[in-house]
DNA sequence: ACATTTTAGTTGACCAATCCACCTTTTTGC
DNA sequence: GCAAAAAGGTGGATTGGTCAACTAAAATGT
């Protein structure tokens, strides 16, 4: 879905009144600039600048302990960890307690990357944050939170 | 190399905590559920659950007018309709006044498949806004609406 | 009137995301 | 102890979304 702007708001459909469809809109417009963000700033693909984010805050981990914290695709995750690793990104070593687990570490170069991708990637999050007043901004997480509930009860109870 | 020890604390930024994060996080659950919900329901994509809903609300119109209204991506939507035409869902034909335009209409099929989804859809519609209070929704549609606009003046301005 | 530019729509190629089946190792319950 | 279940991870298949190139028709400018 592009969603670029819109002609003439004012002969928006229905559609548009989705929360659905609305949260669709602003994901497809976020994705599409961020991932140009990265690629030239750094080169990485979004999933990629994930996982750096991630090891940044847990310092090194296993990928289902990626999973376990951002919800992120297992498989997914799978694919760009070894993409990673063959850039000189990432390092994956077998854990010795667990052989089934493997620990993920980040090198000089993906550091390198990540810090070259940053400055882009905080300047926008700053301009979305200011976007928006703080008690706005409280509330969009809170709704956030109070979204994804309602979407994982319904599961549990279908 | 423990990436975390190399960075200030203050300035790190948890996946978790950041807009764009928790806005495609949302979205997968949105569209997953919603997927499956139509699939089940009245075995019709979420793209094409779209184009029947912007169809029931603006009646006959061509391709290039639903693009207008809702943002969608032209070409997906080409391949979306030409599916639904040969699923019987849809009808297509060629404008008199404009060769190059189709005039797209509903069957009474693709009526019978939008009324067999749409009470699951308006079901958890309003569940969604059930999560929600009347006030935190109205925040959301103005936050959504301020992230969009501040995303695409970063654009303009790139 | 006619060359240029726009608009409508289609298609092919490509990458991202998801699903699911599978293998291996560890944990659990008896 | 050991069979069964659960957890970690991988890979194939499918779908969805994006981009760019292309054909054809219509609108525009001079």
């Amino acid at each position: 879905m592009t969603f670029k702007a819109l002609e003439d708001p004012a002969l928006t459909m229905p559609l548009n009144q989705m929360v659905t469809f609305r949260v669709s809109r602003l994901h497809a417009k976020i994705i599409t600039q961020g991932s140009k963000m990265l690629m030239e700033s750094a080169g990485i693909s979004l999933m990629q600048w994930r996982v750096l984010v991630t090891l940044e805050t847990s310092g090194r981990v296993t990928p289902a302990e990626i999973v376990r914290r951002t919800g992120l695709d297992k498989s997914q995750l799978s694919r760009t960890i070894k993409g990673m690793v063959a850039d000189g990104l990432l390092t994956s070593e077998t854990s010795e307690s667990d052989q089934r687990a493997h620990l993920i570490d980040v090198t000089a170069k993906g550091i390198d990357l990540f810090q070259k991708a940053r400055p882009h990637m905080r300047r926008r999050q700053q301009m979305l944050i200011d976007a928006l007043g703080d008690p706005e901004l409280e509330t969009l997480f809170s709704a956030f939170d109070k979204l994804e509930r309602a979407i994982d009860e319904m599961e549990e109870t279908a």
